[in-house]
DNA sequence: TATGAATGAGCATTCATTCAT
DNA sequence: GATGAATGAATGCTCATTCAT
C-alpha cells in the first residue's frame, strides 16, 4: 500500500509555491493600499521579500498579477456562497420572505470581505481592457443565477413583473451598497444600511403578505 | 465708446481663456475614452493642439486637471438640477408619489450625460486619494439634501423610519444604476431599467396607497 | 533686400539640431567601437552629453538611430561618388581599362571612410531584421547601377558574358575587400592590396589589349 | 567480455556525452535562426531538453557555446577539404589551370553548409571580441595555407607578382561569394555565379595559354 | 549529474515637469 | 502668454548566471 501518495509527485514545487504566494500576497496588500497604478512591480518584490526575477518567473507581468488575484477571489467568494447558503435558512420553505432577504443580505455581506480597493481597480481596469471586463462580467451573471434560481421557488408571492431587469437592478444594488460600505462604512452603522436595503429589497419583490 | 458688438461683450474672453478651454476640452475627451493614467500630459496638449508649456501655464499638473473637469461637471449638473425640478412636476403636491418618482428618476437620467468613464476614474482616484474623496462626498451630499428636501414635504405618506440611510442607500442605488447603463446600457432597454428603478424606490418609501 | 533667408526660418531649431547631430555622433562612435548590442540607449546619452530623454525626443528607439546612421552615410557616399567620377577621368573615352579600373577602385576606396564596425553591425542585423536587408539590398543595386552604366559604354572591350553575374561579383568583391582592408588593413600595405584588386578586376573584364 | 554490441563501442558515451551533444545540437539551431543575441540560454536549455543547469554544466557561459559551435565546424570543414583534394583533381598536375579553379570554387561550394548565419555572428563579435578575431585570423590563415601550396606547385604558369596579395585577395573574394550565394542566392543561379567566380579568379592568376 | 527556483544588475523606454527663448 | 527642447527619476521587464536540493 503505497501512501506516498500525490505529494510525492510535487517535492520541489513546495518552495516554489511558498513564493507565488508570497508574490500573492504582497500584491493583495499593495493594490488594495495604494491602487494598481501606485504600485510597481519592483514594490510587489519587496514586500514580498522575494527578488523581481522572481515575480516575473510567476506572472508574466503586473496585470496578470491583478487577473490572478480577481479570479482567486471570485473562487473563493463562489465556493462560500454554496456553502452559505445550505447553512442559512434561506433555502428553507418555510422561511417567510422578509427574513429570506435579510439572510441574502446578511450573507452577501459576511462574504464581501475582499478589498473594495481592489475590486474597484478591475472594475477601473474593466472600463479600458477588455479582458477584464469580460472576466467582471462573467462573475456578475454567475452570481445573478443564484438569486434567480431562489426567487423562481416563490414565484407566486413575487410582485415584480419583469424579473429580468429586476434582477440586473437587485444585483447593481447590493453590490453598489455593499462596496460602499467598506468605503464609507465608518459614516453609518452597517446594521442601518442592511436593514434598509433588505427593506428596500424586500418591498420590491414581494406582495405584502397580511401586514 | 466702441460699438463694436458681440467682442464687447466678452472682452475677458482672450486667448488666454480660449487656450485654458482647448485644454479641458481635449482633457474631457482622452480621459473619456482612454483613461487617466493612458493619457499623457503630452497627448492633451497635442489634442489641443497648443504647447505642452501652456499645460503647465493653466494647471499646476495632471490632476488639476482632472479635477477641474469634476468640478465644471458638477457645477453644471447642479445648475441644471434645480431647472429641472422646477420645470417638472417634482415640487407639484398634486403629483401623485408613483410619478414623482418616475419625474425624479427620469431627470436624473436625463442629467447623466457626464463621461461614465471619467466618472469611473474619479471614483477610482477617489479612493487612493484624499481630495478627489472629499469632492465626491460632499458632492453626493449636496445631492442629497435636494432629495431629502423633497420627500420632507410628504412626510407622513413615507413608510421609511430611518430616513438617513434611506437617503443614503436611494443616492447609492440610483448613481449604481445610471452608471450601469451607461456603461452596460446595451444589455437591456433603458425604459425597462428606468421603470423597475422606479418602481423599487416607489414600493421602499410610500405606503401603498389603494392598493 | 531681405537677407534674413531661409535661417530665419529655423530658429528654434538651432539647439535642437544640436542635440541631434550630439546623439548621431555619439552613436557613430559608440556603435563603431563596442558594437550595437553592447551599447546602451544611455551610454549613448551620456557620450552625447544630454539626458536619456532627449534621446528619445529623437529617436523612436535605438534601432532607429542605427537605420539613421545608416541613412545619412548612404546618402553621404551618393552624393560624393558622382562627384568623383565627374572630377575622375573615368568618364573619359581616352582613358585606357586598367587606368579606369584603378580609378574606381581608389575612388571607391577614398570613399570607403565610413566605420566598418558599424557596417558589419548593419549587415548582421540585416540578417535578422527585415528593414535593415531592404534597405542593404537596395543601397547595394543603387552602386552596381552605376559601374553597370560605366562598362556598358566599353562594351566592345569587354571580356565577360554574363554581365549580370559580373555585376553582382564585382559589387561582392570590391565591398569585401574595402572592408577587409578597412579591419584587417594592418596586414598588409593599402597600395598591395588595392593594386592585386584592380589586376583581378581588369583582367577578369576587358580582353588583353596589346600583350 | 560483454559482448552487448554498440553500446560497448562507446563505453564514454554516457548520458553526460548525450547532454551536452543535445545542448550543441539546440545552440547551432537557434543561433542560425535567430542570431546569438535573440537566444538566450533559457531557450536553447528548453530546445535542448535539458534544465538550464546543465548549460552551465558544460559550457561557462553563452559565449563558449558559440565559440564551440564555431570551432567544430572549423574541424568538420577542413577534415573534408583534405579528402576533398584528394579525390578531386585539383592535385592532379595534368588537369588544366581552368578546370584546377573550377575544382577549387566547387569544392568549396559544396563545404559552405555552414549555416552563413552563425557564420555572420561569429564574425561580427570577432569585432568586437579577440579571442573570436584571432579563431576567425587563424582559421583563414590555414585555409589560404592549402591554396598557396597548390598554385605553388603551377608557379610558372601564374601570371601574379604579388603573390601575397593575391593570396588574400582570393581568400576574402571567396568567402564572400559564398556568403552572399547562401544569403541573397535566390537572385541569381548558383552555377552562373560560381562560373563567373572561377573566370575572374582564373583570368587574374594565370597566364592566357593559347586559346 | 541533473535540476530549476532564485537572483539582481541592467536595459529600453516613458512621462510629468521645468525653463530659456 | 506661448513655445517646445531638455530633463532624469522611475517603470516594466529580461536574462545570464548561481546554488541548494
Amino acid at each position: 500500500m503505497q501512501n506516498e501518495g500525490p505529494e510525492a509527485k510535487i517535492p520541489k514545487q513546495k518552495r516554489s509555491e511558498k513564493t507565488r504566494q508570497k508574490i500573492i500576497d504582497a500584491g493583495l496588500r499593495l493594490f488594495s493600499e495604494h491602487g494598481y497604478h501606485a504600485t510597481s512591480s519592483k514594490k510587489i518584490a519587496r514586500e514580498a521579500g522575494v527578488a523581481i526575477g522572481s515575480f516575473y518567473n510567476y506572472f508574466t507581468d503586473k496585470k496578470q498579477l491583478l487577473f490572478e488575484l480577481h479570479r482567486i477571489h471570485s473562487e473563493r467568494v463562489h465556493g462560500m456562497i454554496a456553502r452559505s447558503i445550505e447553512e442559512s435558512n434561506i433555502l428553507d420553505p418555510r422561511t417567510d420572505s422578509r427574513s429570506l432577504i435579510q439572510a441574502i443580505v446578511e450573507q452577501t455581506w459576511s462574504l464581501h470581505d475582499f478589498s473594495p480597493a481592489l475590486q474597484r481597480e478591475i472594475t477601473a481596469l474593466a472600463y479600458t481592457n477588455d479582458e477584464f471586463a469580460q472576466m467582471q462580467r462573467a462573475e456578475q451573471g454567475r452570481d445573478m443565477a443564484v438569486l434567480t434560481e431562489i426567487f423562481r421557488k416563490r414565484k407566486n408571492t413575487l410582485r415584480v413583473n419583469d424579473l429580468e431587469a429586476a434582477g440586473i437592478l437587485i444585483g447593481q444594488t447590493m453590490e453598489a451598497v455593499m462596496h460602499s460600505l467598506w468605503i464609507f462604512g465608518s459614516a453609518i452603522d452597517h446594521k442601518r444600511m442592511l436593514d434598509a436595503l433588505a427593506d428596500m429589497l424586500h418591498r420590491y419583490l414581494f406582495k405584502d403578505t397580511k401586514k
